[in-house]
This record gives C-alpha cells, sequence and structure tokens, in this order.
DNA sequence: TATTATAATGACTTAATAGTCATAATTCAA
DNA sequence: TTGAATTATGACTATTAAGTCATTATAATA
C-alpha cells in the first residue's frame, strides 16, 4: 500500500501535490518540508536548492509525457494518424494530470503576480475580449461561412492562442523587427491555418 | 519634447520599461521609483499598492489594444474580412509593442520561477517536443498530405498551442472531469481545426 | 509675504522565506 | 556490541522587498 520508496520521490509528488493546491507562486520550501513530512533540512539533502527542485518536478513530468506519446505514435503509420494519436495521448496526459496542469496552464504569467481581484480583471478583459470575437464566428456560422459544427467561443479562444503562438514562434526565432510585410505574411499564415487547417484543400 | 504628463503616467511608463527590461519577476517597487526617478513613498500616492500598479499597467496596455481592433474592425463587413482585420491588428499591436509582449509572452508561468539554468533546459525540452511534431508535419508535407507551403515547424507550436489552449478552456468553463467520449470529441475538434480550419468546406 | 494645503521624500519597520549547520538519530559494519 | 558513517533535524541567519510615516519641500491662497 503505497508504500514511498525513498525521499527523492516523495519531495518530488508532495511538491507536485503542493503545486496542484496552491499553486507555483506560493510554494515554500517550509511547506514543501511539511507537506512530506520531513524537517526542510532534508530536502537539502536530495535537492540543490528551490530551483533544482522545480526543475526536477517539471522535468519528471514531461518525461513521463513524451514517452506514452512516442510509444503510441510509433504504432500508427502516416503523418496524419501519427497526428491524432499525437493529440489524443496528449490530451489524455494532461487529463490524468488535470489538477497539476490546471495550476500550470490557467495561472498564465501575468496573472502570476496578482493577487485575488486583480486576477479577476484579468480573466474578465480576456474574456471581454474571446466573447467579442465570438460574436463574430457566430455570426459567420450563421451566414454559412463557417462550419455549423463549431463552438464558437472555443474557436475564439484558439484563434486567440494561434496568434500568440505565432508571435512567440518569431520571438524565440529572433525575428523581432518585423517588416510591413512580414506582418501580412504572418496574418495570411494564421488566417489560412485557422480557415483552412494544415490539409491540401 | 515628450513632456511627462503627470507622475501617474510616469510611473506606469517607467514600469512598463522595466518589465521590458527585466521582466515581471525582478521588478520592485524600488526599481520603479528609481527608474521613474521619484521617491517610493511617491509611488504609493498614486498607487494602492504594488498589485495594484502592474493591474493598472496591463489594463491600460489592454484597452488600448482593444480600441484599436474595434475600430479597424467595424470598418469591415462579413465576418471572414472582420477576422482578417483582428488579426492583422493585433498582430500589429504585438510587434508594435515587441519588447514588452516578449517579456509577456516568453515568460511562461513554469519558467517565470526557475533561474537561468533551469529556464535553458525548459526551453530545450519545448524545442524537443516541437521539433519532434515538426518532424511528423514535414514527412505528411513531402507525403503530399499536407500543404506545401506550411512552415512545419511554426506549425507545430501552432498544434502544442491549440491543444494547451483547448485544455484551458474546458477548465474556464468547468469542464474539469472528462468522460472517455468527450477526450474524443475534444481531439476530433483540434484535429478538424488544425487539419480543415473552421471554413465549410 | 505669511500661512495653509498639497505633494514628495527615503529611512525605517515588518514580514516572508531561502538556505545553513551544529546537533541528534539512525543505520551499518566489524 | 560498539563506534563509525550516514541521514535527518529545525532553530537560526541573511536577504530581499513591500509598505509606512514623520519630516521636508513645493504650490496655492489670502
Amino acid at each position: 500500500m503505497t508504500e514511498i520508496q525513498d525521499k527523492y520521490e516523495l519531495i518530488l509528488s508532495s511538491s507536485r501535490k503542493l503545486i496542484e493546491e496552491i499553486g507555483f507562486s506560493a510554494l515554500t520550501m517550509d511547506k514543501v518540508a511539511q507537506k512530506a513530512g520531513i524537517a526542510k533540512g532534508t530536502v537539502y539533502l536530495y535537492f540543490k536548492d528551490k530551483d533544482d527542485l522545480l526543475e526536477k518536478v517539471l522535468s519528471s513530468g514531461f518525461e513521463k509525457m513524451f514517452e506514452r506519446i512516442k510509444i503510441r505514435v510509433g504504432n500508427e503509420s502516416g503523418a496524419f494518424n501519427k497526428l491524432k494519436s499525437l493529440i489524443n495521448e496528449n490530451i489524455r496526459h494532461i487529463y490524468e494530470n488535470r489538477y497539476f496542469f490546471k495550476t500550470i496552464f490557467l495561472d498564465e504569467v501575468n496573472v502570476v503576480f496578482l493577487k485575488k481581484k486583480s486576477k479577476e480583471s484579468y480573466n474578465l478583459r480576456r474574456k471581454r475580449y474571446t466573447d467579442y470575437i465570438a460574436g463574430i464566428i457566430k455570426s459567420g456560422i450563421e451566414s454559412g461561412e463557417f462550419r455549423k459544427d463549431l463552438n464558437y467561443s472555443k474557436s475564439a479562444y484558439m484563434l486567440v492562442s494561434l496568434i500568440k503562438t505565432g508571435a512567440i514562434y518569431n520571438f524565440l526565432n529572433g525575428m523581432f523587427d518585423l517588416t510591413s510585410e512580414m506582418i501580412e505574411k504572418d496574418t495570411e499564415e494564421i488566417l489560412n491555418l485557422f480557415m483552412r487547417g494544415i490539409s491540401v484543400k
């Protein structure tokens, strides 16, 4: 019955549980020790410092996810099928660890440093924007421009996410000072993906 | 020439510049005061506390963006054209404020609390995963399954982003304990969007 | 100019928390 | 069984940074 293997794993899983409960920003080494039922000094026998502990929590989770995805995808042939399995396995992993990912995903960077009240206004602003986009998509569905089976609210989220991700991609690849043409190209790219997807017509 | 209107705006813009330079996590009230060339106490005459200041920095930026987008989109007719303008205006706004958004976007929640070294490993892991997906998409392009004009690397980022956003959407809407069928439905939804987009065939 | 009101200052207080280390408990080997 | 080696403890130190407030400077008014 869940005999704890060793202190290292105990500390890792306690930290994980704590992150699920109180989030990253509120995690302290005292709380980790308390959660694990050991002294704070002991934590430092197994992890160099707080940064090391957080890094290990994140990386162990990632490795588990990546492993299961590679196994699953390895059984498929054809890019379409591989992608389908990948998406499915990724989503499964997220939901099997949903309390953890809830914290990871919902506490966006901007929100992390805000207290409860400002967090709420932030979320309201985001909702105002996505609702606005959702309205446009809804009208497009009603006019027959867009697929009838769409969840317009969710589609709006997706669009905002694609725009953001496009910018992140450029930044990460050193594309920082875009010309006007590059902005147009980016717009077309996202619009194309959102309207027609990646498949050939 | 650039006469500072008032202290309130001075503090806001100084905070904004600081966030661009050192990021959210390193922002202190002492540094804000120093950057603005005033005493710390003065900051507290214009903002209730640090949380209030951060909230005002974020909301003023958001309001500016939302305003320009609404004006631009208001001139268009038809959902497709509206969306196209919206994407374009949103991207323009991001690039005109690129130093700010670079910090906002790149310092993801998990990364924010890590120091330099762990940050690098995090980014490497993310790259390993997107490279893996990019390889699949590349093979799909070569086999003729996917559009030849795709940037497979960027498309991989988009897919990861769509998966993440789908989960965020569910969480925000209280869909927390998904049945197996709901997971399948989610998979189909994302797959459909990524493969075919939102347009009717 | 004198007086009051308003704005600004920055040294100080307080709180939180990461990391240490002398001491104690436990395990292991001879 | 005993003493050395390993593991664990938690009170303590050091640091950082938010927020305060008595004091000073500036502006407004009479």
